[in-house]
DNA sequence: TTTAAATATCTAAATATTTCGATTTATTTA
DNA sequence: TAAATAAATCGAAATATTTAGATATTTAAA
């Protein structure tokens, strides 16, 4: 379980947030309570093949994303320990 | 209360928590427990004051942070609400 | 009421990000 | 093994962000 992040890692999880189409894969990743390959990700939106493999490495690299391979594709799930580690981050910026 | 953030919101907070003095800025007032002047931000980093201004703009606009004019000053405060509503969005993508 | 202090705005340069097309790599299927 | 599919990488253009300096605005103090 993650504890707490750190400020490197949260400047680069909100970089990663802060695009309207990486907030759209989440989201749409997030609703298939499973996985999502990425050629689909990329079918549901308008955007060249490379940009979205551009747009899903961001996410991998913020670590919200998981990516498996499975065979020639890639299978996405949310990380939610890191959500949730990222969530606590700003909660407790009140205190 | 806010209940629930639009995805555009989301997108505008994000932005504004990524970068790495904004994010100082906000930790150093979330530590003083009351409030914060621009001047006094300012001196704390090593940025010109329309660089400051520029960035404290940001937050303020995301609704992150609160200002209040005093006199010649402006004050500061974290927007609670706003941090909660954002962290619940982020925290519920796994979801 | 002049001067000083705090903040905002404007402009422009430097830097970073987004996007696409072309190419490459890896894997599967014919 | 050749062709096809999925994804990654590279290079370059378009766009956005960051930054500072100069200037303007607002308010307080002398």
């Amino acid at each position: 379980m993650i504890t707490e992040l750190n400020i490197k890692q949260v400047e680069k999880i909100s970089k990663a947030l802060g695009d309207p189409y990486r907030l759209k894969i989440l989201d749409m990743i997030s609703k298939r309570k499973d996985f999502m390959q990425c050629c689909e990700v990329s079918e549901s939106f308008n955007l060249a093949q490379s940009t979205m493999s551009h747009h899903l490495k961001q996410l991998v690299e913020a670590e919200l994303l998981v990516a498996e391979k499975e065979g020639r594709n890639l299978k996405f799930v949310i990380n939610k320990a890191m959500c949730d580690a990222y969530s606590r981050y700003i909660s407790n910026l009140g205190f």
